[in-house]
RNA sequence: AGGGGUAUCGCCAAGUGGUAAGGCAACGGGUUUUGAUCCCGUCAUCCGUUGGUUCGAAUCCAGCUACCCCUGCCA
């Protein structure tokens, strides 16, 4: 039997180990559970961003290390925020990423049955009451974190006029925010969730999977630890704002007739330098016209990030590297560069483009005549082969790589010196025309016919500079992003949308890249030598016109900065 | 102010009573037809703070301090 090359998800055999799965190794090994399940549980009112990720490689990260099952659950119990629009894409980013959830996906809204009859059990129990204050005076009798709070003169109904009450809130005799199901459990509480919560309120709006069907929806503290015991989940991770809110997790569980009852952990949500994570501003992001949609390259969603250049592996590796604890933390932006530099710089073909094109005529070189010139497509793996680099008299450089003059540090071409072209001959600059502005238009050069690939004696260029040809390219579209904010906590700020980046996207309509890179495919990515890696834009990339996005930069040596 | 949490290198993060992992960043040096990659090296006598227990503490105890979350019919 013939083994596969390679493990899939190779990079991932070693295990994270975290808090977390200190309590999954300690619950296996004193039989408190026999199987890990897991399960990610989005609202579908948004799309996916990278602090979802966390999640998702945490929950389906530990179904596949315990060889367990994670669901994927749409916790729908607003319609008013949710669309499915937001379901599609949340299965589309998960898939993405790499994962497979268990069976069919799941929705909170598959168990409005069952949970109608759980809040019929809690009436039943006299632990439930249809509460007819306004969400005011309901604010006004909760208190404060020093005041305890008052019962509603409603709290002592009998369990037969909540029944009954709680049936013409079903059926549609109650306007909107005159009535509510609550639990009653305690107005002194120092957990303000446990002072008598609101778990079915009424709502009539159609719901993108049961239509019509309800007026009445259940709140998420309510619906949220059932859904998990119903699909047999074992550990219900959630973040850390969620901690107060695990104390009415296990009242509800403890207080129905339900077969298992999972134990909520909470790890703290990702916050990542100069973006943000919040639903709500990443709506008026989108809504506003701040950006190109939810997939625009400079946001951290999962699709902004996939259109970006981003790939699977490097977030899934991002999301290792961050770890998982109960700390607050802000990660620096450069910790996910890193994921996908070390993934592209493995991975991508390399090729040449000019962002900024400054004409070069070699003079000594026959007119009319093109050379073909070998280049490597990647320089650690002699297997991805080589592409032909049409040469001819004219030629195209970065305006950066020329200086008339320079100091010695400067590695470029400069007038009287000699610098070598990738994969190409050694030249050097006699003499250049300038337009008015004293802006270089070309530059004249001489090459040395004996340099092709070897060293001339005497001859010792200080550097490298990658070039195109005049006539043989393709024209395309380059856009270059930096941070979409000017701070490294926009979520902070008074008016985030103040910090944005005005300079955040630099379009350049026309560089000039190697001719096949005219014909890449959408979604590919290359390095541009010298420049950065680079992905063929799937929104806005023509087979007339490919729109190239800058995903990151290559690093650049601190010195390159001061010559 | 009541409750719930968290404090280990610039940023993440291991560590669970035996004398501070690792990654990112940074900084030196080497290789290099990418100022990339790669390689080698440097980077916490110290774990928020003050006391205590102990032969021995980042780890146990007590008191301080700082920061985060909780008063939606949002999730």
């Amino acid at each position: 039997m013939i083994m596969p090359v390679e493990v899939i998800m190779a990079e991932e055999v070693i295990r994270s180990t975290n808090f977390i799965t200190q309590i999954i190794d300690d619950d296996l090994a004193n039989n408190r559970c026999t199987k890990v399940h897991t399960r990610f549980p989005p609202e579908p009112n948004g799309y996916l961003h990278i602090g979802h990720a966390k999640s998702i490689c945490l929950n389906f990260g530990l179904a596949r290390d315990y060889n367990g099952e994670c669901n994927l659950r749409f916790d729908d119990t607003n319609p008013v925020k949710e669309d499915i629009e937001y379901v599609e894409s949340i299965k589309n980013d998960v898939k993405w990423l790499g994962f497979t959830w268990s069976g069919e996906p799941k929705y909170s809204s598959d168990y409005f049955d069952k949970l109608y009859n759980y809040a019929l059990e809690l009436i039943g129990k006299g632990l439930a009451y249809v509460d007819e204050l306004s969400p005011d005076e309901i604010a006004k009798y909760r208190g404060s974190f020093t005041e305890p709070g008052k019962n509603s003169p409603y709290r002592d109904r009998s369990i037969e006029e909540n029944f009954n009450l709680f049936e013409k809130m079903k059926n549609g005799e109650f306007k909107e925010g005159t009535a509510c199901l609550r639990a009653k459990i305690d107005m002194n509480s120092p957990f303000m969730c446990m002072r008598d919560p609101v778990i079915y309120r009424i709502k009539f709006a159609s719901h993108h999977q049961t239509g019509d069907k309800w007026c009445i929806y259940p709140m998420y503290d309510f619906t949220h630890c059932i859904s998990d015991a119903l699909e047999g989940i074992t550990h219900s991770i959630c973040t850390l704002e969620f901690q107060d809110n695990r104390r009415l997790y296990d009242w509800v569980l403890e207080h129905i007739t339900i077969d298992s009852h999972p134990h909520q952990y909470e790890f703290s949500r990702l916050n990542l330098e100069y973006s943000i994570t919040s639903k709500r501003k990443l709506h008026l992001l989108v809504q506003e016209g701040y950006v190109d949609g939810w997939d625009d390259p400079r946001m951290t969603t999962i699709s902004g990030l996939r259109r970006r250049g981003y790939t699977p592996a490097s977030i899934r590796e991002f999301c290792k590297r961050i770890g998982v604890s109960k700390q607050d933390n802000n990660v620096e932006f450069s910790a996910l560069e890193a994921c996908i530099r070390e993934d592209l710089n493995e991975h991508a073909l390399r090729r040449m483009a000019v962002l900024h094109p400054l004409k070069v005529v070699i003079e000594n070189f026959p007119e009319g005549k093109t050379e073909e010139l070998e280049g490597i497509n990647h320089p650690l793996k002699e297997e991805l082969g080589s592409r032909l680099l049409p040469f001819s008299r004219e030629i195209y450089i970065e305006q950066d790589d020329f200086r008339e003059e320079a100091n010695k540090k400067f590695k470029r071409l400069v007038l009287g010196k000699e610098v070598r072209l990738r994969y190409g001959y050694i030249i050097k600059a006699e003499r250049c025309d300038k337009n008015e502005n004293g802006e270089v238009t070309c530059v004249y050069c001489t090459y040395l016919p004996e340099s092709l690939g070897k060293d001339v004696p005497d001859h010792k260029p200080k550097g490298v500079i990658h070039w195109v040809d005049a006539h043989d390219n393709a024209d395309v579209e380059v856009r270059l992003y930096q941070n979409l904010f000017n701070t490294p906590k926009p979520g902070d700020a008074e008016d985030f949308l103040a910090t944005i980046n005005k300079d955040s996207l630099q379009i350049i309509a026309h560089a000039k890249a190697e001719r096949d890179l005219g014909k890449a495919h959408k979604g590919e990515s290359f390095q541009f030598e010298r420049t950065g890696y680079f992905c063929v834009d799937n929104k806005l990339s023509t087979d007339e016109l490919k729109v190239f996005n800058l995903t990151v930069a290559l690093k650049e040596d601190s010195s390159k900065a001061s010559v």
